[in-house]
DNA sequence: TATACATAACATGTATACATCTAATATAAG
DNA sequence: CTTATATTAGATGTATACATGTTATGTATA
């Protein structure tokens, strides 16, 4: 055996060193849970979104290392990457806190998801289909019939439903990811404020007007009537100072309080 | 010293629980160039972006490591961030790599950023000074400049600095952050392409007509000077398939490869 | 030569100890 | 009693060792 010295060279094997992730480890739904990191995140950011952390409390990562039975590190990888969804707010030596809604970003946000959308439904105008359009109709049924339930949770569910059916007619599927996120600091502020009188009936009207515009290939009608609903969201927002004003970030310049008014 | 069961005593300090980061600890440029995890992201960030790393290319966390002089620990903190951008891709137990960019993601990111620019520009056209006016033209101007001298560094950055002062005239600035973010993709991948014979010439006059729609106080006018323009970009996308293939992800759905024609 | 399998290097994932800074409390001074 | 200062609990930031999985490589086999 003349070779043995082939053992003990040293074998260095040099990974691929400009290789696109090709090997692709996964292959289909290989990742249920995903890592102690991932399982984390995802809780953590589901209990800020639903509110059930309210904005400005304190996270302390030694209590979520022991309430999920893991160390500090996967615990902090979760909360970089929600403190980069702006859902957390890390003070660097003093403390991690549950994201506030910043003032300023609400009015914004109903613009840009009122932008995004009215892009979005002209482009469903020009291609939908008449089994989209009357699918359409029917999450507008079923969002009138949690209307006339008082169902409040029934009819957001379907009011969801009906704008990602938009989305997913117009086919930018990208898209609807970043209006989900612009939406996110929208949607917690609802779940804050009572809802108003009337509301329910006005946005089911608003819908069938949008569906109208779908329906006769109308691009600029739907578009517009698009725009007009998500703006009757500008009306809630003046009621910020009232409520709990530790939830939010009160950095809005008043000058700008009146976001577009047509 | 009767008291001397005081020191004694466990001195709990129960921290304020639900608290905003009210005490604000650092107050102005406290931050400088923060922690090593920020110092780490900021500089990866930037090769990233500059394609000074392409994309596919294998990251090495020890390598960084002894690169930046810091442990695993700042090294994969920045990392977390990063990938929550999409900038880098991360393989669970395989590899981390430079983002590639994903193909379908460039019609989409056109058509959001033009829907958002639109909505800026409108807002522009209706709240714009005379002086602000002034500077955009000494932007244009500016841009001409580079153009006859064709500079194409100083031509983007004039380029930039337009759509920048455009929003910031709109007065959205979370809005300017969204639409760096979706821009991200597609400033990368123009870096790739080679420069287009007769573009920047276009772009000038186009630059041009949006403002002129600014200055007539025409939103209308200049929201559809401002989508015509973006749309140009849609030309570029159609020489996907000869560059370099490893650069990207290509889940690009063909028949949607033909964005919005009008 | 081509293929299947075993092995180990090397990547990321996690746990833990320590460093550093903040901020609340105790203490002293006015 | 009010204010200023010192102290220290407790939070996040970092370093390091170990766990776990992937994947290149070596080896045996047909």
């Amino acid at each position: 055996m003349e070779d043995t010295s082939n053992k003990a060279r040293a074998r260095r094997r040099p990974r691929a060193q400009n290789a696109p992730p090709a090997g692709e480890a996964m292959f289909l739904g290989a990742n249920k849970k995903g890592s102690a990191s991932e399982v984390v995140r995802r809780k953590l950011r589901e209990d800020i979104i639903s509110l059930k952390l309210v904005p400005g409390t304190l996270i302390n990562e030694n209590r979520l290392t022991e309430q999920f039975g893991v160390s500090r590190t996967p615990v902090r990888e979760a909360i970089q990457r929600l403190a980069e969804e702006k859902l957390v707010e890390v003070v660097p030596k003093s403390g991690t806190y549950v994201g506030r809604i910043p003032l300023s970003s609400l009015p914004e946000a109903i613009i840009a998801r009122s932008a995004l959308e009215a892009a979005m439904v002209r482009r469903a105008a020009q291609v939908a289909t008449g089994s989209q359009i009357t699918t359409l109709k029917a999450l507008l049924e079923q969002q009138q019939e949690a209307q006339i339930a008082s169902d409040r949770n029934a009819f957001h569910y379907a009011d969801d439903l009906f704008h990602t059916h938009i989305t997913r007619i117009a086919g930018y599927p990208g898209i609807w990811e970043l209006i989900l996120q612009v939406r996110v600091q929208i949607d917690r502020y609802r779940r804050l404020t009572l809802p108003q009188e009337g509301r329910m009936q006005r946005v089911v009207e608003e819908h069938a007007a949008i569906i109208a515009g779908i329906e006769q290939g109308n691009a600029d009608l739907a578009a517009q009537n698009m725009t007009n609903h998500l703006m009757q969201l500008r009306i809630d927002l003046e009621t910020f100072h009232d409520l709990r004003p530790e939830y939010f970030i009160h950095d809005l310049d008043l000058k700008n309080l009146d976001p577009t008014p047509n």
